[in-house]
Parts: C-alpha cells; sequence; structure tokens
DNA sequence: TAAATCCCGAGAAAATTGGTCGGGAATCAA
DNA sequence: TTGATTCCCGACCAATTTTCTCGGGATTTA
C-alpha cells in the first residue's frame, strides 16, 4: 500500500511555497528545484491552482503563491486536490449481490478508516511543519469533520 | 487516493473464513461467494498462506481456513500481506539532493502519517468485525508499536 | 516587440492492477 | 488404482493509472 509521488510532489511545492511566502511569488523554475521534474511539477501545480490552493500571476516575473495562510492549508486538502478522496468503499461486485450493504462488516471497516485517516490528513497544515514541533507530542483527536 | 481492491478483496475472504471458523476449511469455490473471480482470488489466498495467515488443505474437501484466532488477525495484517507495507518515504529525487533528509519536515510528515495510520490498521482484528460493535465507539489510541 | 512565464491538451512510456489460463501436485473415495 | 476434487504455481495479457514529455498558445513586463 503507497501513496503515488503526486501528493508527495505536491506536498513538497506547497511547503516551498510556504517557506518563501512573504517573497513574492515563485516561479515555476524555482519551484522545481524542489527537485521534480518542471513539465510534471506545472500540471501539479495547475491542479492546485484549480483547487484553490494557489494563486499565479502570468508573464514575465510572474509565478506561484499559496493562496491561503500556511494556517490554513492541511496536508489533506494537498492529497484531496492531487489523488482524489480517499475512496476504498464501493461495495465489491454488484450491489445487488451486497444485501445488507448498511450492516456489512468490511464497509463499515473502510468507511472508519476513511474517516480516521482523513481527519489525520486535516490535521496538519503549512504552518506545522514550518515549525519544528514533532508530530508525536500533540495529542491529537481523529474526530473528523468531514466525514468522507 | 485510494486503496486497491486487492486488499479489499482480501477482507472479504479473510472475513468469510472468520465467519466460517470451527466449520472446518472453506473451498476456494465457496469463499469466492464473497464476489470475486476464483482465478483472481487463488492468487490473493497464496499470498495470505504464503504471509502466515491462512492454511490450507489441499485435495479433495481441502480448502482454505484461518491460521490464527480472529482476535489475532487485524487489518493490518492482511493489507500488509497484499498491498505491501505503506511506503510513502523515499525522497523525492536523487537522494543527495536532501542534504539534512533527518529534519526534512515533508519526511517527518510521511513518517508520522505511517506511524499513525499503520496503528490504525492494527487496531482492528476480525474479531471487532464478527462483532458488531461500532468502530467510533473505541477509544483507539494511535500509538504504533511497529513504526514503519 | 521580445523575453519571461503560466496555461492547456495531446500523447507516450512505465508501472500497477485485475484477471485468465494451463498444467502440476496432493488428497480422498470408490 | 483410478478418477474426482482441490490447492499450487508460473506465465501471460488487458485495462488502468502514473509519471513524464512536448508543442504551441496566452499574458504580462520591460
Amino acid at each position: 500500500m503507497k501513496l503515488s509521488t503526486k501528493g508527495k510532489y505536491g506536498l513538497y511545492a506547497m511547503y516551498y511555497l510556504a517557506q518563501h511566502a512573504g517573497e513574492g511569488c515563485q516561479s515555476l523554475k524555482n519551484v522545481a528545484e524542489i527537485g521534480v521534474p518542471e513539465d510534471y511539477l506545472e500540471q501539479l501545480l495547475g491542479t492546485l491552482r484549480r483547487a484553490g490552493l494557489v494563486t499565479t500571476v502570468r508573464g514575465a516575473q510572474g509565478g506561484y503563491a499559496l493562496a491561503k495562510a500556511p494556517e490554513e492549508v492541511t496536508v489533506g486538502h494537498i492529497i484531496d486536490a492531487l489523488e482524489g478522496p480517499l475512496s476504498i468503499a464501493d461495495c465489491v461486485g454488484d450491489e445487488s449481490r451486497c444485501h445488507k450493504s448498511g450492516q456489512c462488516p468490511s464497509r463499515r471497516v473502510w468507511e472508519y478508516l476513511s474517516r480516521s485517516i482523513n481527519g489525520l490528513l486535516q490535521s496538519i497544515t503549512l504552518r506545522d511543519m514550518l515549525e519544528e514541533t514533532s508530530f508525536d507530542d500533540v495529542n491529537r483527536t481523529l474526530t473528523a469533520d468531514d466525514p468522507n
């Protein structure tokens, strides 16, 4: 089980922008210094823009910047935008075969996991990353307010 | 972001075996009633056997059974076996570029997420699924004892 | 006008997933 | 012993997704 690099690349890029917030916008070429192919990164940043997470300025001296303050952007926002929402539901095979889908234990497990993982992802902001706190110290509660 | 069906199929199969524990072993054909193509399921069960999660009996009247009690098998065991361990680490690009990989905030996030999600997966057993308790009621702690 | 820079869609290459097939090996029952 | 049942295993393939590339267009600055 693994996450694709899309989400990882996206987080690197967003973190880069967070570090350089206040310095004006950063060109694609600058952001690509994090070690991602420019042409590919451009696509990802386009997606992040359409998701409302970054703003762009076109033309010379243009570039990318965070659309919100670092404390308002969570890891979950970034991953959702790039990889789509965590989806593990959808009963196996045709639904008709799945009578009592409401109580299906496997489904209940998936739903519980979805909620928990989403809560986890939503609990970490770019601000948290900028500060050097250890995440483990934080006593995070997993009460997901956006059950997906 | 999504889990593949492999893990889901595997969990269905293991749950089926848990439900029929004590009835002797179940043939592939029986297990396939959960709605998974037989030939494909056979592969998954083979993987689960090699992971030590199921035992098999060959020959007529043979079949599959849980290798351990339902309370000893976690969702994490099943998903690890079928999809490999949750891996989101591995610094982007060539390592050389990633000086101070020890403190890299993105890496710290991935590692924290890995530990948390693994803890979550390990906290649910087949026994939990057999009993109709709501997972949300359980106040689960996310202290992963196997940081992966 | 020229340079810088983002925007966008069309793909191509590689990896993964999901599924199929054919034959072999073990066991049981007649 | 023979045949039916059932698991075992490797090879293979189709579909999908991921990762990446390319070419040209639009916008802005100098």
